[in-house]
DNA sequence: TTGCTAGTTCGATAGTCTTCGAACCTTCAA
DNA sequence: TTGAAGGTTCGAAGACTATCGAACTAGCAA
């Protein structure tokens, strides 16, 4: 049995969470896939650079928030929805509430 | 009339209140402040500097998560649960709980 | 194979953050 | 007035961050 090395949600402290959040351009990202529900990377559109946006989608990864699942070329990336809410209960709905500026 | 320069939480862009509780020094002094309710500067006691914890409380404070009254030569802090809480509700609740590491 | 598409990784740069000790400010008490 | 207590501000050092373009990788189609 293979195992597979899924970051576990409560293994990131809370502070790395709170700093995903603490950038203007990751606080849109997670409310366009709280919009869409799942997107590929590019669909994140954005003036910067996509190295720029891959480094964020890498914090966002790293911190517990979102997850990658590749299909083909295309990236998707979605929300861990349960693992937010159960860490931080309505975050997610607050962000979605979140108007400009960030 | 003078005017009051009280920072309006509304009025800080969100992702900086992400930032200031994503350190763990920080995170704990909110911590310290929903056991105590209200609290004196020194009482979060911590083995940082006093010059580092009231650049810890500075960010805070600028963030709108807390405010200081001062009596006598004391520095009151406490957090801004109204403006927090309207905010973002259920994040003190969530943040209370919150165990090590931070 | 060749080339295109969609992202990642690397190296560099400019700016920001944490932390400290030293110096400073303010209030109160002796 | 002097001194102590409790914080703030300053300047500096070292670490970290956002951003970019260039180079790279993997999958798919022609």
């Amino acid at each position: 049995m293979k195992k597979v090395a899924k970051t576990q949600m409560t293994e990131v402290p809370i502070s790395e969470l709170f700093y995903a959040l603490s950038d203007p351009v990751r606080i849109e990202i997670v409310q366009t896939l709280l919009k869409k529900d799942e997107s590929s990377c590019g669909s994140c559109k954005s003036s910067l650079s996509k190295s720029t946006m891959s480094h964020h989608f890498k914090v966002l990864r790293e911190s517990g928030l979102i997850e990658k699942h590749t299909i083909g070329t295309t990236h998707f990336i979605s929300l861990r929805h349960k693992e937010i809410e159960k860490r931080l209960p309505g975050l997610l709905e607050s962000i979605r509430k979140l108007k400009k500026p960030l």
